[in-house]
DNA sequence: GCCAACGTTGGC
DNA sequence: GCCAACGTTGGC
């Protein structure tokens, strides 16, 4: 069993939404790195924190779980998407994405601002400066300390 | 809206 | 293979 964080952009696609849909693909991630994580890394049932990024409070605001196996991010083949990637070819597909499904929302927002005032989270990749990956692993001793401040 | 940090691209 | 230019991310 692996942790994870994945980013949102409230704006584009929320915590609510994924409510809402219960399930979804967690496609347009064009990162090498994430892609990575979901396709090599990431098992069904795998637990990940729901992180808003790019917004008035950017913090974890709750918990999904990863709800597939790895396959080809469809995006990246619909020259009418945003993700349209016109070097990929369908018999050796880059972009690679997983389900998320919706576990819980949390009763409150932690806060980048509350994680990166924690000596504890010194070494989570998410409050390091720079840090611009949308999907990333997380220790299970992290996962239990920020667990632990809701 | 600004801008620092980072990843990717492409000329050489 | 280097590295400058460029585009994107994302906090503030």
């Amino acid at each position: 069993m692996n942790h994870w964080l994945i980013k949102s952009e409230p704006n584009a696609f929320s915590l609510d939404d994924l409510k809402r849909n219960k399930r979804e693909p967690w496609d347009g991630v064009r990162n090498y790195q994430a892609r990575n994580f979901m396709r090599d890394d990431m098992r069904v049932g795998d637990k990940v924190f729901f992180y808003h990024s790019n917004c008035a409070e950017p913090g974890i605001v709750g918990l999904a779980k990863v709800a597939s196996k790895p396959y080809p991010d469809p995006t990246q083949f619909d020259p009418d998407d945003s993700h349209f990637d016109p070097k990929s070819r369908r018999d050796n597909p880059r972009w690679i994405l997983v389900d998320m499904a919706y576990v819980r929302t949390l009763k409150r927002t932690i806060s980048l601002r509350e994680l990166k005032d924690c000596p504890e989270l010194a070494d989570f990749a998410l409050v390091r400066k720079g840090n611009r990956l949308s999907v990333m692993p997380v220790d299970k001793a992290d996962w239990d300390f920020i667990l632990g401040l809701e």
